[in-house]
RNA sequence: GGCGGCUUAGCCAAGUGGUAAGGCGGAGGUCUGCAAAACCUCUAUUCUCCGGUUCGAAUCCGGAAGCCGCCUCCA
């Protein structure tokens, strides 16, 4: 079966066919930097991860775009009532948020371009924009006219007249023509104190949605595969983005639209006044380990509402767990000849993970068979063993299935050279049958974290994923 | 008010007409000095509720209840 994907413009499942053959061209909405990003947003791009790394599994090179909001109402609010200057407001907060997608083991994208550093790209799209008639100035400003637009709406299906309709009109925008008009460009006011740039358009800053247009097109071209975000940004932001990019290009920009839904904590929205908004940090500084964080965000198909939960969280790391003591258990098992059960349960394995993310990265059955080759392979290691070639064969497609998944193969750090004391100390003990003094290092080293096990092989240790 | 989504075991979560995947948790067993890991067995006669269509429905249709979104700068 081939890779399909839900179209939110279509409201439908669709072959993915790419532009060009062999590559896959997509922008995926990034983070505005004006407070740390919370869970919620990490859903978003775990979920573009999943689809960045399933695209690389299936053989296809990948460029992708995510973009970096470094500028809008909120960083201009927040760094002004600090006294800060915006770079100084929104830096920390872009290492955090590259701190964080390392952790998540989130790969990087090729491009992550800061909206501040193309205000040109946006000055000369917004000027396409006013000499194809699709803009026009007021006062100081700039503003789309959605009129001149007539597909305008037709990615959150909603009708232009009942937009205008339900319209609220902005006190500090009445300059628009119509209520629903966007701004391109916003002319420099007291509020925005020193942030602003004198362009050939005027003194102002760019309005929200034509650094996706810009950008995508500086890096991705006029018309590309791919553009992904959550489901609060259909309407209006992606609508817009459609409007400037193809008013401006006089062509179709995106073939693919893919929106992630919100998670939730504990059944409930999340939200302050409910204490549970939190970070990836606040996670980390309770004791939780990323990877098991990772999880629980990948483990639900993306147009599903997540539910992100204590008990969930817990259940991750147990799952995790399983898949690593699973690779240790393969590399650790020998045998001698060829076993058909292996390459039969490999097949089976493959054809189960592919299966289910190519039908829109559903990735719960993919999950499934994961585990059941887990168990497949483990009852084939307990009997009879693996032989090196089914062994290297094994952890070939472990590593592969891991490409996606990402909570796997990971840097063990080295053991610290007292706890190999204390393991040795130990084996000396289990020698002489002090199984009292034995027993009191385990308990020791695992309130350290590391967990021992005793082999037919020898003892194995490893660290506790918390 | 308009538009959309969801409701499956203790928890998470697949399944979209043919008789309930998988994970976590729980129970029992094998192995082990004891554990751990691993393996084996068991853990929803039933899919929010009420009707309907059908030989057959978690899946389709109608209705009800609950939850969650979007409706101009929130992933």
């Amino acid at each position: 079966m081939s890779l399909r994907f839900y179209n939110t413009m279509t409201r439908s499942l669709e072959e993915f066919k790419p532009i060009k053959p062999g590559e896959v061209r997509m922008y995926t909405c990034g983070p505005t930097v004006y407070a740390p990003a919370h869970v919620g947003n990490y859903r978003a791009y775990t979920f573009e991860d999943i689809l960045r790394r399933y695209l690389i599994y299936k053989g296809y090179r990948v460029t992708q775009v995510m973009n970096i909001t470094d500028i809008d109402d909120k960083t201009i609010r927040d760094s002004s009532a600090k006294g800060i200057t915006l770079k100084e407001h929104t830096q920390p907060l872009i290492d955090m948020f590259f701190e964080d997608i390392d952790r998540l083991n989130i790969q990087r994208a090729e491009y992550y371009p800061a909206a501040t550093e193309h205000i040109d790209e946006m000055v000369a799209m917004v000027k396409k924009l006013l000499e194809r008639g699709h803009a026009y100035r007021s006062g100081d400003s700039i503003y789309y006219k959605i009129s001149t637009f007539p597909k305008y709406g037709s990615l959150s299906h909603m009708k232009i007249e009942e937009l205008m309709a339900g319209a609220r009109i902005d006190s500090d925008e009445y300059e628009k023509e119509t209520a629903s008009d966007f701004a391109l460009w916003k002319g420099w006011t007291e509020k925005d104190g020193a942030v602003f740039w004198e362009t050939s358009l005027g003194k102002g800053r760019p309005g929200w949605h034509i650094e996706c247009s810009a950008m995508s097109k500086k890096y991705l071209g006029e018309q590309f595969d791919i553009h992904t975000g959550g489901v609060d940004n259909i309407f209006p932001h992606h609508e817009n983005e459609i409007a400037q990019s193809e008013g401006a290009a006089g062509k179709k920009f995106v073939n693919y639209w893919l929106h992630n839904a919100h998670l939730i904590v504990e059944s409930k929205k999340m939200a302050k006044s409910e204490g549970n908004f939190f970070t990836v940090q606040d996670l980390v500084d309770q004791g939780h380990d990323p990877l098991a964080i990772r999880f629980v965000l990948l483990s639900t198909h993306y147009r599903q509402q997540l539910n992100f939960t204590m008990d969930g969280l817990e259940a991750a790391k147990a799952a995790i767990t399983r898949l690593r003591d699973f690779k240790s258990n393969v590399e650790s098992a020998t045998g001698s000849g060829e076993n058909k059960a292996v390459n039969e349960a490999i097949e089976k394995a493959v054809k189960g993970f592919e299966e289910g993310l190519d039908n829109d990265l559903n990735i719960s059955p993919s999950i499934a068979a994961v585990f059941d080759f887990v168990r497949e392979i483990n009852s084939i290691v307990a009997d009879k063993g693996l032989s090196d070639s089914d062994r290297e064969e094994v952890l070939k497609i472990l590593r592969k299935f891991d490409s996606v998944l990402g909570v796997i193969f990971v840097e063990e750090s080295e053991i610290e050279a007292d706890i190999e004391e204390m393991i040795q100390k130990r084996l000396e003990a289990r020698k002489n049958k002090d199984f009292q003094t034995a027993d009191k290092i385990r308990d020791e080293l695992l309130s350290r974290g590391i967990i021992l096990e005793d082999t037919p092989s020898g003892t194995k240790w490893k660290r506790k994923i918390s």
